[in-house]
DNA sequence: CGGAAGTTGTAACGAACATTACATTTTGAT
DNA sequence: ATCAAAATGTAATGTTCGTTACAACTTCCG
């Protein structure tokens, strides 16, 4: 039997009809806001009619729609009383095997990026964030064979509150054009975990030689090109899963991006409301 | 200016009236549970007429009984999403001085991902973690414009895996041919978040008109697409910056894969030896 | 004691609401 | 393709609720 209403709700989920979901979706999404209002308004906020609200309310056990609404209210005093109720609602859970799976998967993420900030140095990332904001630097970005996702996630961001941004794509044989015209003024942001790939080392150690800075963000093993890199930002990667994680390392990227962005805003504003004109226009 | 109701209330509570204050004292002593009732009920609680609750909740300066409990309900869901962060609050009212550092960032995402993962539900999950490891299946992956970049790391990492992923290219023209071919073994994963994009929209509905299945990765607001989705995984993004964050849906998409992986292992190790293979031979 | 100002409850009204029955549409199976 | 079952919306109904006007009551000052 059920304890609270968020696990009655994710129960029930499958014996739900199609719309009758969409409800239950809103409720879970906006808990337990989304119930405390009238049925007829939670109605309209998901386009559905109030009947498929009620009928969904019954299906959960309710006789009436307030007495839903009085239970929830009840859980809620309950759990505003007891301070750590976040901890206990989230290991209360669920008892079915994916789900347990998915919070110790979440738990493990969580635990790598506060572990992960933790050990970053305040001082590398201004570095980081100086000369990513720094529009005299022309910025290009790659990671590996995962990473590379991120490299491509920041340079379409970066791209858009400054320019000279530069997303290397995957072909190998289109670096090198572009390795030629390095020097000081370029930055290249690496992205690369284990298993390092050697393509990577190479580019960094061309652009190193080209007097190119090299910024990377690695697990905490580091790769090799660690010890060409001018700053180093590692991240934890452990996961219960035959796979990495690469949560933290793009809650270093999306960190980096707000420090660059604040930083910046004139600057970024002004070019964000050019583009926000030139993407009218077509 | 007082800010929430609690302070309002110990404001005035001098300027009321005896009765009014035995009503004011039901509703800090219960607080804010007394509030969310309705007018009536609360005043038969504390043994008063009802337009003497009616004529407190006006001198408060509220414009009727529903305005009153609209502002409980926005309380009490800002109140509820930050428990550990007061600092994170304090910058979001908006202190220009007290500089958002990398660490306030990474407890907001750490929060995203917590309440992400606790409003998952176990079905949901499951659902897709089926659909996405069904060899019967072909998969599509898609996202809008800072969201693809997630959907083509998951559909690299997927494609280890298991055949028959498909990572929908950026230019719409090339979708429609591959949406012609799609029918009921066809699963379209879809990563969607504000400001949602009407080209995903678009493609979604030819999926889904085409019976192929189709599920979404969302914010807590839940694009439209929601609508058609067979099922829908909405995670927070909302961080200190001007920015939202993926670093949640990014989770999302390694669990699934993670769980994916884990329930398919037999066929998933034989592939990942056989490409290992193919790859030394090149 | 008398009267005015403030306080409180009663009662009536109208709006919003939950609820039900029913018609329509959709879905799925044969 | 056809029909039964399920799902969903529409419309009507009775209830609860918030609101207002007004009368009864209290308090306090002359």
């Amino acid at each position: 039997m059920p304890e609270t209403v968020v696990d009655q709700l994710r129960e029930n989920l499958g014996q739900f009809s199609a719309t009758e979901r969409r409800v239950a979706h809103r409720l879970l999404a906006e808990y337990p806001m989304a119930g405390l209002q009238s049925a007829t308004v939670l109605a309209r906020q998901v386009e559905v009619s109030t009947p498929t609200v009620l009928r969904m309310v019954a299906r959960l056990g309710f006789q009436s729609y307030p007495d839903f609404q009085r239970r929830l209210r009840e859980e809620l005093t309950a759990q505003l009383s007891s301070p750590l109720s976040k901890a206990s609602q989230a290991i209360r859970g669920g008892r079915k095997q994916s789900r347990t799976t998915a919070t110790e998967f979440a738990d493990a993420v969580v635990q790598n990026i506060q572990e992960t900030f933790s050990h970053l140095a305040a001082h590398e990332i201004d570095q980081v964030v100086k000369l990513l904001g720094d529009r005299k630097q022309r910025v290009h970005l790659l990671g590996g064979r995962f990473t590379d996702a991120l490299a491509r996630y920041l340079s379409v961001q970066l791209r858009i509150i400054r320019g000279g941004v530069n997303h290397l794509q995957d072909q190998e044989a289109n670096w090198q054009d572009q390795v030629l015209n390095m020097d000081h003024r370029d930055v290249l942001l690496i992205f690369d975990i284990r298993r390092y790939q050697p393509s990577l080392l190479r580019l960094a150690k061309a652009a190193s030689a080209r007097q190119a800075k090299v910024l990377l963000i690695t697990d905490q093993w580091l790769s090799p090109i660690s010890r060409l890199a001018l700053h180093v930002l590692p991240a934890r990667i452990s996961v219960p899963s035959v796979w990495d994680s690469n949560a933290a390392l793009m809650a270093i990227a999306e960190a980096l991006l707000a420090a660059v962005t604040r930083n910046t805003w004139e600057q970024s504003q002004r070019r964000m409301r050019d583009l926000e004109q030139l993407r009218e226009q077509l």
